[in-house]
DNA sequence: AATCGTATCTTGCCATTGACAAGATGCCGC
DNA sequence: GCGGCATCTTGTCAATGGCAAGATACGATT
């Protein structure tokens, strides 16, 4: 069969394996071309060569996938995060390449329309990334009352997101270029002062 | 037949008459309650009374239909901007509050993957909403070089747009409350000063 | 090592949808 | 009236999501 032959040392061994995996892996690569809404779990399958039912199997319905690919792009925000250090204006612009860079995984995690906002492990994987974001923030100065610390932490969040949304929508005039991180830093700075 | 009797005084007469507005409408009911992904022709077709294939005489196709209704969400983006007045901090807080009221509208906007981003009614509508856009920030004081005011324009865009979006996301702690306005101004409040 | 239980995957099926083609309906100008 | 045309309907097809039932292979138990 065609599914044994998939040559790679990293996603092979469909049957008893990890397809589950794989489908996670091809579906990132199938909303990159054509959007997280167009996804197709037939069309997973048939990446993956395998029937069009497996992905249920292993996922329920196309929820399920999502929910999946989430709870992983959270995880992966939070060890980004982590990874920027205590700096905001890092932190900022970390965030930013992270979207560019994990659009797939960015532009599902923002939809909570398309998953279960409910599921157990992304609800966890969402409590790390918001810890790593707000260990960002509290390296900042404070300027006022304790309260302002909230305050800050939602500018900055809403500033980083802003930008990377609109980036990732192609939304910005040209003028910006195509270098996101350079285009971050010099946004954010208006506010990481 | 039932498709006569809509009895309101707005849209009424569907044969010869505002099809295309009727639809744009329920459009607009259809996408606040499942989202602009889950739009679905033939639903709209119900809602509004006519056969499952009079939308496409319209609008041609799904993304024609998002389209029109792209246009018509940035010429009200637009309006709203324009209305607020050249303070940056009222703009802002005017653009989230746009994207709360008129979600459905939001929603299809910044998600270039559902319309023909081509379309002649759309780039114009685009372009009356960059203007008012700009607008707003002109009344800033520069604070050095001329280009700083791009720079601060994309701030304030990136600020209040992820405010937003973050928002219709429901990803906000809910500490921020319910009164979107009131939550804007305390964190656009953090750049615009 | 043989067997049973179970996770994994396949085949078959149905309702819904988007898109297209062809036909019906009714308005408007001549 | 009458013809042309925009508007809307009916009919159809391929693709999709989801469900049910069956096949297959692994692993644990004996």
């Amino acid at each position: 069969m065609a599914r044994y032959d998939s040559g790679m040392t990293e996603t092979r061994a469909y049957h008893h394996g990890d397809l589950r995996r794989a489908l996670l892996a091809v579906a990132l690569e199938a909303i990159e071309e054509v959007g997280p809404a167009a996804l197709s779990l037939r069309d997973l399958a048939r990446r993956a060569g395998v029937s069009h039912a497996a992905p249920a199997h292993h996922f329920g319905d196309k929820a399920g996938l999502l929910t999946a690919l989430a709870a992983q792009g959270f995880d992966l925000l939070a060890q980004t995060l982590t990874a920027a250090g205590d700096d905001l204006l890092a932190a900022g612009v970390a965030y930013v390449d992270f979207a560019v860079r994990h659009r797939a995984h960015f532009e599902v995690m923002f939809r909570p329309e398309f998953y279960r906002a409910d599921d157990a492990e992304l609800v966890t994987a969402q409590g790390r990334a918001r810890a790593a974001l707000r260990a960002g923030v509290a390296a900042l100065p404070t300027r006022g009352a304790p309260s302002d610390t909230d305050r800050d932490a939602l500018a900055a969040w809403s500033i980083a997101h802003g930008f990377a949304t609109l980036w990732l929508a192609g939304a910005l005039p040209d003028r910006v270029g195509d270098e996101p991180r350079e285009a971050a830093r010099a946004v954010l700075r208006r506010l990481a002062t």
